[in-house]
DNA sequence: GACCTGCTGCGGTCTG
């Protein structure tokens, strides 16, 4: 055994004998040196399952054998059920060490929490709503329990990066600090990750006032290799005049019955919907052919317990099993390795392929990834995004960036989440009672993580939650709750920032149609698709929650929409790269790869031969009939701002994957307009946020507290881009 | 046509 080896306690070294491992990992040797300095940030980023869990606590727990009163581990997990996970994981371990654990979470048990409330000691295992809860309700208890603590570590780490839960989480670590005095002697922040783009980076986003420094330790392993394929499939042009002919999707049914069966994989479906439909035509498959039924779905409308029995069946290994799965099964949960994944319909981003990817992979062999694409069948109406086979090529696209570049989306950084900001202000005040405005200022943005709000946007702020009555200001110059932010804090519903999407109601005539989530960009005279048609919107009840549609002509809709906000620059441009080239393989060596099957590369040649007859290449606006689409090979942000510019005007815009559609519209009109926006200038994106309704900007969860002026700013800043709108515009006109 | 995550305290009913 090694050096190391001998600076952990006695009783973990004889834990470790008895669990029979041959040896540590590479990582857990070395995390241990760091870990036990107790002098520094520690960043341990290393794919599922090679044991980071082990290289943070092996060490920290023989830092704080000795510790008996007070809390010596803070442990903050984004899932509970991760934290029932690691509590099992832990269990003999701590027994080893006499060592309490407590899992402190919403649905865990009351008898637990309090025994840890009467003597606290050991690990706590918390996720951050809970932690805000505990901050805001028990100060002081938290003041005291906490005197000793030694360590904080987060696990799955990337899931908070960026992201609102991720801003409050800082925000909260912030807080503990101030709170046990330990703002200036600050404690080592532990960060635990899948294998993160740009590490040199992440220490920011785990410690944004710099306060200590971050040891970064990875895994020097070798990536397994990957295998891919790509299966294009037909969706015929009508079924039901045509009952011979198969869907796409039951195509695609019965190559995953024939590829999974007896085995274990898992299957992305990209919507819960999908996800059921799948799982719903395999499991008839089964019965069918008289087999056991080994396809489950998986997703997060599924009853709890359906799901930790698929859980517990993957992770057993027993029994054959797949899963159809959302983003569910994408990260944390452990059920160990798959030998493969299936991808139907192309993934929102690569990030999440390469998470997904990242499931499969068993004992040293490949990871395998499939992908099933489906194309519509082309009449004389069909749509351009059909022509051109966009689905197909974006998912070349992102297999390309993944495997050639290695790269994918970073995490959104610069947002200014004024929603959190205006929660964390209301949980600072309802945790002291009251407090100075400097105080606040001070401890939320400059000690904390609220790094791109100004001194004006704050004033902004806390004036405008005066008036709503959020908040008031005694004649001492403190602040307290005022009457709403007393109903606010005082409810459960208080403690996490994320917002549960409301859902508009799509209404044609007297008939509902379904629902559609109201964070997608919705303006009256649009047109929207739903349920595989084509709509107008001919108004929207903000109020009740409903949107007025009528049945309109235009063509056949694409199957492929695309959607919202999250399509990077980097993904089409690199589309554009492959249309232009007509060639989508990977280059090994001096060979070739072509990971595409017949009729994948068929629909790819028929949408290559669209672009050219298009002249797409050098010409980016397309007429067609009295309509024009424009073909940016931007992502959605430019996209977005150019829809906005163009629907200002008065023009009739819609966006699918990426192309905007203008009706009644000439391309010499076009450039025209676009001359006169370059001339003009391109407005900022807060001033393009002001042509929305207000509604439209509320996207997260005290969204509807904020001034007129900062939800501008924040929506602005999340939806448009106007800097590299303009360099599009100008690239267009030269 | 996205998707996902989380929260209290108390009163009721059931079980051993």
């Amino acid at each position: 055994m090694t050096e190391e080896y001998q600076l952990l306690d006695k009783r973990v070294q004889k834990w470790l004998f008895n669990q029979g491992w041959p040896d540590l990992r590479e990582i857990q040797k070395r995390a241990i040196i760091p870990i036990l300095a107790c002098d520094r940030d520690v960043l341990i980023s290393a794919s599922t399952a090679a044991g980071k869990t082990e290289a943070f606590f092996l060490p920290a727990c023989s830092a704080i054998a000795e510790e008996k009163d007070g809390f010596g581990i803070l442990y903050i997990s984004p899932l509970k059920a991760l934290i029932n996970d690691q509590y099992r994981r832990l269990e003999s371990l701590s027994e080893m060490l006499d060592m309490q654990v407590t899992p402190w979470h919403g649905d865990s048990l009351q008898s637990k929490k309090k025994k840890a409330r009467n003597n606290p000691s050991g690990i706590l295992l918390i996720t951050p709503e809970s932690l805000e809860s505990l901050l805001v309700r028990e100060p002081g208890w938290i003041k005291q329990s906490f005197t000793s603590l030694k360590y904080i570590v987060i696990d799955e780490f990337h899931a908070f990066i960026g992201t609102e839960r991720g801003q409050q989480l800082l925000s909260l670590l912030t807080r503990l600090e101030h709170l046990i005095g330990r703002i200036s002697n600050p404690i080592p922040r532990v960060a635990l990750s899948a294998t993160l783009g740009k590490l040199e980076k992440v220490p920011l986003s785990l410690r944004p006032n710099k306060s200590l420094p971050c040891e970064t330790i990875t895994s020097s392993q070798h990536q397994s290799t990957i295998k891919v394929q790509v299966k294009g499939y037909l969706e015929p042009i009508d079924i039901t005049t045509d009952e011979t002919r198969i869907s796409a999707e039951q195509q695609i049914c019965h190559e995953i019955f024939r590829l999974c069966r007896g085995g274990s994989h898992l299957v992305f479906a990209n919507s819960r919907g999908r996800t059921e439909s799948i799982a719903a035509k395999l499991s008839d498959l089964c019965e069918q052919q008289v087999v056991p039924n080994e396809f489950f779905p998986h997703h997060g409308s599924l009853a709890k317990e359906l799901r930790e029995d698929l859980e517990a069946r993957l992770q057993k290994e027993a029994l054959p099993t797949t899963a159809i799965c959302t983003m569910t099964l994408e990260l944390g949960i452990d059920i160990g390795k798959v030998s493969s994944v299936i991808q139907v319909t192309a993934p929102h981003s690569v990030s999440s392929l390469r998470q997904r990817l990242g499931r499969s992979g068993r004992r040293n062999s490949p990871s395998i990834l499939r992908m099933f694409i489906a194309e519509n069948g082309l009449s004389e109406k069909s749509n351009i995004v059909d022509g051109l086979r966009l689905e197909l090529v974006q998912s070349l696209a992102m297999i390309r960036l993944l495997i050639i570049d290695n790269w994918f989306e970073p995490a959104d950084t610069k947002q200014m989440h004024f929603s959190t900001f205006l929660h964390q202000i209301l949980a600072v005040i309802a945790q002291w009672g009251s407090s100075r405005v400097d105080q606040l200022y001070s401890l939320l943005c400059e000690q904390g993580s609220f790094k791109e709000i100004s001194i004006q946007h704050f004033k902004q702020l806390l004036s405008h939650m005066g008036t709503v009555q959020l908040i008031q200001q005694l004649n001492s110059g403190e602040l307290v709750l005022g009457i709403e932010g007393e109903r606010l804090t005082n409810s459960y519903t208080f403690y996490a920032v994320f917002k549960t999407p409301e859902e508009f109601r799509i209404v044609a005539g007297s008939k509902t149609l379904g629902t559609l989530p109201v964070d997608s960009l919705i303006l009256k005279d649009q047109h929207i698709i739903f349920g595989g048609r084509r709509w107008k919107v001919t108004d929207i009840d903000d109020e009740k929650k409903v949107i007025y549609v009528t049945s309109t002509k235009g063509g056949k809709p694409p199957k492929f929409n695309g959607s919202g906000m999250s399509i990077h620059d980097r993904v089409r441009q690199e589309m554009l790269r492959i249309y232009c080239s007509g060639d989508y393989r990977i280059e090994v060596g001096n060979q070739k790869i072509d990971f595409v099957d017949k009729i994948g590369s068929q629909l790819f040649q028929e949408g290559a031969y669209f672009f050219k007859e298009a002249n797409l290449e050098n010409q980016p606006i397309y007429q067609s009939g009295k309509h024009c689409y424009i073909f940016s090979w931007m992502g959605d942000k430019v996209v977005n701002t150019i829809t906005i510019l163009l629907i200002k005007s008065g023009h009739v815009c819609s966006n699918f994957a990426g192309v905007i559609e203008v009706q009644n519209a000439s391309v010499d009109a076009l450039k025209d307009y676009f001359m006169g926006i370059i001339i003009d200038g391109v407005p900022d994106e807060t001033e393009l946020a002001e042509i929305l309704s207000l509604q439209q900007k509320m996207i997260e969860k005290y969204d509807e507290y904020l001034p007129e002026g900062l939800l501008n700013a924040g929506y602005g800043r999340k939806a448009f881009d106007s800097k590299a709108t303009k360099e599009w515009i100008s690239g267009l006109l030269t």
